[in-house]
DNA sequence: TAGCATATATATCAATTGATATAAATTCAA
DNA sequence: TTGAATTTATATCAATTGATATATATGCTA
């Protein structure tokens, strides 16, 4: 006996037979994305999300169970988009668990690293910003911050601590580096958050080539030996 | 005839001959700088901030008029901070407008600038984190857009970027210098908020030194001639 | 096409929230 | 000390918000 009340699906799953069901789903999700990830949990209502998804308020309750399970619906959608968005990017990954690497190595894996996150997080479409989610979770803690911190914060952050240890031959200790993977992924998605202040002043570029090349100057500028 | 009710006075300024009401005034500032500053501003109610402050709810509304008024008291206060934390540095203001400087002059002026930057940001105490406040009012807009927008962060970058210009011997454009110098202040302004979550893994240490150091390499690491 | 699961819509509730009317208490200067 | 200005407290309002009970419509399959 799992459930009392067996009319009345308590909560629709991501995959099922009626197309239309998931449609109306996703379109619900796709505003969720962009309404919280701009204005954050609580300064987003049900109502809104209703609204610009085209449904009355109880769909939101039928597909997601209540705000908090939307939101949560969304850090997950959230992290599937990284991996899917920076798959090629995995090797990285791998590769720095495989063996130690040469210096050298880890630079060029870095700027590999980071090239791809810049395009992934500047390219996202519809106003989503990803990034800005994750950044606002981070800074204060709301419903979904143990999802994001466990799956996309923590690995990132140990990931780069890890590549700038051996970009640096070991010259950076752990909390060097850690700091120094802190700041650059920071400044990645600060950036984000101030372009469209950006935007204001200058034109709306296409700025991904200019901040690839900033990172890029930031990993030559790591402590090297010799 | 500026109002017509004389009676019950509409907002208290911050000046008067009364001290008492001046001293609940800053406390419930000094509540409303904290609360707004980690959570913002839709996820603070007012109530909260009264009762933190030891004061009953109509009080909020006699000392600032509303919460709108509260949170823009707090921008305002907030700017000041700035001013007067940032005191030591304004001659690197004033310096950049004298005159050309030589390039490694430039360099050395980033170099104090951000130091003291950080060392102001970090050290800032009661955890408030007026540069959180700051970076969530530009992530998204809210009623103190404008003021922070205007004050703080324009200026600050237009401040940066010619400084990077000028340490770069003008190789860099003015659109590379502003992305360089938005994603440097950004940097910093990131590793505020994702300070107490390094704290859970690394200790609650003094991280000043260490981003100093990196954010020294970043200006050392910016373009130059010969 | 019959019938049931799925999906959408209406109306409404209870709690929260920002705000105010109003009264009591306190402070300070003459 | 008196008295007016200032400050604090009580009680309450109206709007918003998340959520649900309930009814209707739609889609899929046998």
């Amino acid at each position: 006996m799992t459930n009392a009340k067996s009319s009345a699906p308590p909560l629709r799953a991501a995959v099922d037979g009626y197309r239309k069901g998931e449609e109306t789903r996703a379109r619900i999700l796709d505003v969720a994305l962009t309404e919280f990830g701009n204005s954050g949990f609580s300064s987003v209502t049900t109502r809104q999300i209703a609204k610009k998804a085209g449904v009355n308020l109880p769909a939101l309750t039928y597909y997601f169970g209540n705000k908090r399970g939307l939101y949560l619906a969304c850090a997950h959608a959230i992290v599937a988009r990284y991996r899917d968005g920076l798959a090629p990017v995995g090797e990285v990954y791998s590769a720095t668990l495989r063996a130690p690497l040469v210096p050298d190595e880890a630079r060029t894996l870095l700027k590999r690293l980071f090239a791809e996150l810049a395009r992934f997080l500047l390219s996202t479409a519809g106003n989503q910003n990803p990034a800005l989610f994750v950044q606002r979770e981070i800074a204060s803690p709301g419903p979904a911050f143990e999802i994001l911190y466990a799956e996309l914060w923590r690995p990132g952050i140990e990931l780069v601590t890890n590549l700038i240890i051996q970009a640096s031959s070991g010259l950076l200790s752990e909390k060097e580096a850690q700091v120094r993977a802190v700041l650059m992924i920071s400044s990645l998605t600060g950036f984000l958050s101030g372009l469209p202040v950006i935007a204001r002043t200058a034109g709306k570029a296409d700025y991904s080539g200019l901040v690839i090349a900033a990172l890029d100057g930031q990993v030559e500028a790591l402590e090297r030996r010799g």
